[in-house]
Order: C-alpha cells, then structure tokens, then sequence
DNA sequence: GCCGTTTTCGGCCCGACTGTTTTCAGTCG
C-alpha cells in the first residue's frame, strides 16, 4: 500500500459521492483527505500518525485501515456496485452537476450519455421538475460536443490567445484598465481557460465591444458583472471577463487569479480575524468594505509579503511567506546565455539582439547559435564559429555597456560525440550542449550522450535538459535525477529554457536541482528579438519552483559570471 | 465527513448567472 493509492481511493469516492448527488460538504471532506496527504512530503510509512493528520476523521480514517489492512475500501466497492460507471463523463457535461446527475438516475434511471440523449430526443427531461426545455436543448447540444474538445491547452497557446485578447482589449476606449488573470498569470502550463479583470464605468457597452471584436462561437453567461464565451481560435477556448470599479481592480484580480485553494486559505485567514474577502474587497467587522491600490496592499493588510502569482498554489505559500524575499525576481536577471541570430536559425543579426538586450537593461549576453551537425538550422562550421568569434568582438567593443560573450549551443550526436573539439570549444566564452536529434534512443543511451557533454570541461550548461514540448511530446527520457547529480559533480549549469513551449526543466526537477546544489540559468533560447520578452514568463515560472535568486545565474553580476562561469 | 480559545451542532469561501421558478436551486469558477 502506498500513499498515491489511499489518495487515489479518496477522490474515486468523493467523484462516486457527487454522483449520487451527496451534501457537496461530504464529497469535498473526501476530496480534503486526499489533498492533505498530497501536500504532507512524507511517505506513508514515514506517518506513524497518518489518522491524526487535521482532515482525516472517522469515515476517512477508516478508509485507510481498509487499505491498509486489506488492501481495498469496502466503501469504494460499495459506491462502485451502487453507481453506474456510465454516469461518470456525465460530470464533464457543462451544466451536470452531482445534484442533477443525481435526480436523472432516480427518475429516469439514466445510467449513460447514451441513455441521457435519448432521454431527452423524447423529451423525458424536460418533464422533470426542476429541468425545462432550455435545459434539455442545451443538455443535448452539450452531448453532442462531448469529448470534441480539448480540456485544457498548452501556455504557449494561451500565450497567443491572451495577447489577441489584450490587443482587442486597448483599442476599447470604455474600458480604464485590464489584467489577464487566471491559471496563465500564474505561469501554469496548461489552462482550461482565460480569465481578464476589466475596470470599466460601462460594462453593457464593453461587453457588446468584446464580442464584436472577438471570434466568437458561443457566449455563455453574459451579465453586468461578468461575460464568458467560447472563441473560436485554432481550438475552442473559454474566456471569461469580469467587469470591475477601480477601487475593485486589486481583489478582483486577487480573486481571478486563484488559485482556488490559495484563495479559500486567504479567506479563512480573514475569516480568522473576523473579515470576509471577496472580489470586492475585504468586508470588516463593522460592515464597511475596504479596498486596495494594489495586491501588495492588499497583501499587506493581512501581513503578508506581496505573494507572487505563479506560487498561488496549494495554499501552503502562506505558511512560506518568509521565503518569498529571497525568490528570483524579473528584475534581478541581468543577462541572457541562449540566443540565436542570422548566423544560424535566428532572425536578427549580432548586433540587432545586443541592442534589444541592452533595452532591457542587461549586463550581458551570450550569443549561441546552432553548430554545423543541425544543418535544418543552418548550423555553424568551426571556421564559422571563429568568423563569429571575430565579429561578436568587433561588435561587443562598439558598447560599454553590455558585455557580449561568443558562445554556442552545441550539438550531442547521436554516437555520444560532441559536435566540436575541445581547441575550438576552448575559444569560446561559453559553451552549451543540447540534443536535437534521435530522441527515441534508450534511455541508456541519451544518458551516455549526456554524460559526453557532462564529462568535458568547455561545456558550461546543458540545455532543455529533456526535450519536451509541453503539451505536445514526452522528449527524450533522461534520468534527471541522475542528470542533476552529475551537474553537481562536473559543476555544470542546467536550464530552465524559458520559451514556453518547452519550460524545459520542468518545475519538479528545478526543485531537486536546487535542493541538491545544482546552479540553473534561465534563459530565452530567443530566435527573435520579441522572443527575449519570454524572461518575464519563464522567470514566473521559475517561481513556480520556488527557485532562489542566488540559484539562478542569470542574476549574478558581470564579474561574479566571468569569475566563477566564464573563466572558471 | 470534519472541525472546535464563540467546541459536540452548525458551518464549511463567496458570488454571478441561468433557468426554472415566482423566491431559488444548481452549476461554475
């Protein structure tokens, strides 16, 4: 028996509770239980203690003495004989909750989506008390679409969508301000939906304004307070608005942007103290409501430190607070060590990305590009590279402001050979080795390929260590573990490579990677000078890992990285 | 079902919108 099991075991019975339509308070206890044993990091047999936990009582409690005992729950095997498991993708169906799932099964004996859409092609739902035509039309229409489309999308396609939001969103003259909120303003790496704040003295118009503007396929729920429709963009996509006062703008984006667990801890910390929080801001003891310039006001009045979106987790980041100071910060990044230019796949030339570099107010930057191996990259031959050795200097020597270093990102070959030599390697002012090829080799053999580029000296920093695309491929199955382990050994750098298809390391093993010593850069992989913008995100991100500043060597200044990286 | 320095019952985060109702239940986030 393990503890993923028992938390398994619990959601399996809140999901068969809410199917019978029980008091939502009982499914949620079962639904609590799981979450306070996914958020102990003990594993069950380190919890001597595991029935004292706060959160597992009496019915919980004797759930895990079934498992553990026997193995199995006679609770679960009774909800699963009760239950038809045809009723379960009933609770995805939008408007299907517990309550009617439940009242559908008594009276009609509906068992099935099948059984559910002829129920209503006759019109028995309608019937119902409680149901109405509109219900079952909608209803039918949503059996229809069931399963089409996708459940949640990937960050680097909210990106896009947020954006032609925000562009649509500036050229309303009524609305004052606006935010994007949400699971993407937390850096998540798949969203289910879009959330925006809008500050506006006139929602009816805006919210006319909005759907003209936008490509949309189906509006949902469209009131004073709130619009949410379905848009139409390469996947469907829900995006839901609220219309908000100035003075409301920092709960409301406090509250839009969750997530849900941080906010019900925050509510219960107000309620603690005898306030209520709500979008509209936190109701005092005396009635009166106060509001906020800012959430770090807002923060502030609970005695909090600004808590940063992407760790509005679980709640437990309240309990952290004090570790927030020393989190990496967008601000303190003060250079950027992947890029690309024209000399091989990027965009812009050398000088191009030094300027939009220095806009941002960096130090320094390092200048990669591909190497002769990936020839779909246009990659550079070792008389290229010296070529480009020669103009980034010439370049770098027209500013005094920014450093620019000559660097590469690297080729491993599939044989676990590097794709230059060490004399060329040793040229250069930074080295980066990445794998771009034969992803479905052995893990074995990836590893082998890894350790090559571990093992050499010129090699400063592995790159998108794993080769995932989010949302789209697994990539190519490295032991990280063991791959963090010998960054400690070797004294190598791993990247959080910050474009947002890849947030490649993943948040999991940045934690490791910290926990075990191991310095992360993040960087851009930037192939045009747009692209250098998704620091802010990937920094988010970082965040996500509770990355501290001094992991990070991107914010170390220009003579601590020539120091202790460059010339090391 | 769980919890308790307002403690063994009554609340559990809070509010918007819809559709079915004539005052509110259900769903959703």
């Amino acid at each position: 028996m393990n503890k993923k099991t028992i938390i398994r075991t619990f959601e399996k019975i809140a999901l068969y509770m809410e199917l019978l339509g029980e008091n939502p308070f009982k499914v949620g206890a079962f639904r609590k239980a799981a979450n306070v044993l996914e958020l102990d990091p003990r594993s069950l047999s380190e919890m001597d203690d595991i029935l004292k936990l706060k959160g597992i009582g009496k019915g919980t409690g004797a759930v895990i003495i079934d498992l553990l005992e026997k193995g199995e729950s006679d609770l679960l095997k009774e909800l699963e004989h009760e239950v038809p498991k045809g009723l379960l993708p009933l609770l995805k169906v939008p408007g299907l909750g517990g309550k009617r799932i439940a009242k559908l099964r008594e009276t009609l004996g509906i068992d099935s989506v099948e059984s559910l859409r002829q129920a209503c092609e006759l019109n028995k739902v309608s019937e119902l008390p409680g149901f109405g035509k509109k219900t079952e039309e909608k209803l039918l229409h949503e059996l229809q679409q069931l399963g089409t489309r996708k459940e949640k999308l990937p960050v680097w396609q909210i990106e896009s969508i947020v954006h032609a939001i925000e562009e649509e969103l500036r050229r309303i003259p009524e609305i004052t301000r606006f935010s994007v909120a949400g699971s993407f303003r937390r850096a998540e790496e798949m969203s289910s939906d879009v959330d925006f704040i809008i500050v506006t003295d006139n929602p009816a118009v805006v919210r006319e304004k909005v759907v003209s503007a936008l490509p949309v396929e189906e509006t949902v729920a469209a009131g004073d307070a709130k619009l949410s429709i379905v848009l139409d963009m390469t996947d469907a996509v829900d995006v839901d608005f609220r219309f908000v006062t100035d003075e409301q703008f920092a709960t409301a984006l406090h509250h839009f942007t969750g997530s849900k667990d941080h906010n019900v801890k925050m509510r219960q910390l107000a309620k603690s103290k005898g306030m209520k929080i709500s979008e509209y801001g936190v109701e005092q003891e005396d009635g009166t409501t106060k509001t906020f310039s800012s959430e770090k006001a807002f923060f502030k009045f609970f005695d909090l430190p600004y808590i940063p979106p992407s760790v509005r987790t679980n709640g437990t980041e309240i309990d952290r607070a004090d570790e927030i100071a020393e989190l990496v910060t967008v601000q303190d990044i003060r250079g950027d060590f992947h890029m690309h230019t024209t000399w091989s796949d990027g965009g812009y030339s050398i000088r191009e990305m030094a300027e939009a570099c220095r806009a941002k107010g960096y130090t320094h930057m390092v200048i990669t590009d591909h190497t002769h191996y990936l020839k779909v990259a246009n990659g550079l031959t070792p008389e290229r590279v010296r070529e480009q050795i020669a103009e980034i200097r010439k370049v770098n020597a027209e500013f005094d402001d920014i450093e620019i270093f000559c660097g590469t990102e690297m080729d491993i070959l599939p044989d676990g050979t590097l794709d230059f030599e060490d004399d060329l390697l040793q040229e250069l002012d930074f080295v980066i080795a990445s794998i771009h090829s034969n992803f479905n080799q052995s893990q074995e053999q990836i590893m082998e390929r890894l350790y090559a580029a571990m093992k050499n000296p010129y090699v400063h920093m592995i790159a998108h260590p794993t080769g995932r695309i989010i949302g789209q491929r697994e990539g190519y199955n490295p032991d990280v573990m063991q791959l963090i382990e010998w960054a400690k050994e070797h004294h190598k750098i791993l990247e959080l490579n910050g474009n947002p298809h890849r947030f490649d390391l993943c948040t999991e093993y940045l934690v490791a990677a910290q926990e075990a010593g191991v310095k992360i850069a993040i960087n851009t992989d930037a192939h045009a000078i747009d692209q250098l913008n998704y620091m802010d995100i990937a920094v988010n991100y970082a965040q996500k890992a509770w990355l501290k500043k001094e992991t990070v060597v991107n914010t170390w200044p220009l003579e601590q990285f020539i120091r202790e990286i460059i010339r090391k």
